[in-house]
DNA sequence: ATTCTTTATCGTAATATTGCAATATTAAAA
DNA sequence: TTTTAATATTGCAATATTACGATAAAGAAT
């Protein structure tokens, strides 16, 4: 087939998933990463920092908008990008439930 | 294209992208949290608890190892799989990272 | 008004992912 | 040794992702 079956999944399972989907490009990895750096939210010269094409970078930003792990608004003729935190924070409260788990497990195996 | 550029990234961030990317799919992430739920690692069963064809899963295991996520080791006629602790902690080591990125940043924006 | 600059969208080619039936493999059980 | 049980691999069809050239859109600058 080649569409994964999320209707078989839970609403949080298929959330963890298309947040870690999102990052799953380096690309896009990247552009957290630099969104951390600069100061303030980047308004422009993303394109600079990327070895990639304008419209590659758009698509790029695109699908971390919709994942929702940034946002923008427009700034004149540029878009203001930066990260959305509570997004983000879900995020690691998944990683957190996963240690959690694994204490209450205490490796009894492998 | 299609194949992604990642000979331009560094290999962290090529890093934290395989591992999003190994946990991007639902299934994954429901394979993940089967292994923190059930007492010892899985000996059998995984592909009962999942609504996806045996070989589907196994595609699915095969990647999550492949990404450093889960160990398995051959336990009779069976594979003994569980979770590989020292990735998830690079994982998080990124969410640590990040979050401290945006303390630095005082939210002056957005 | 025209040009410049920046970002988005469209169209399309190359490649990757997803899923499963069929089949193979491997070791325990009979 | 033959059967049974569990997992892996192969092969293939359907779909998704990645990348970018060409083009559009929209505000800023001249």
């Amino acid at each position: 087939m080649g569409a994964s079956k999320s209707e078989h999944f839970s609403e949080k399972q298929n959330l963890i998933a298309s947040l870690a989907k999102a990052l799953g490009h380096p690309a896009r990895v990247a552009i957290i990463e630099y969104l951390l750096k600069v100061d303030t939210c980047i308004c422009g010269d993303i394109v600079n920092e990327l070895p990639l094409a304008q419209p590659t970078v758009s698509q790029h930003l695109r699908e971390l908008k919709s994942a929702g792990l940034i946002k923008g608004s427009i700034e004149g003729n540029a878009i203001c990008y930066c990260i959305e935190e509570s997004t983000l924070d879900v995020f690691k409260q998944f990683f957190t439930h996963v240690e959690f788990g694994l204490d209450e497990k205490k490796k009894r195996c492998c």
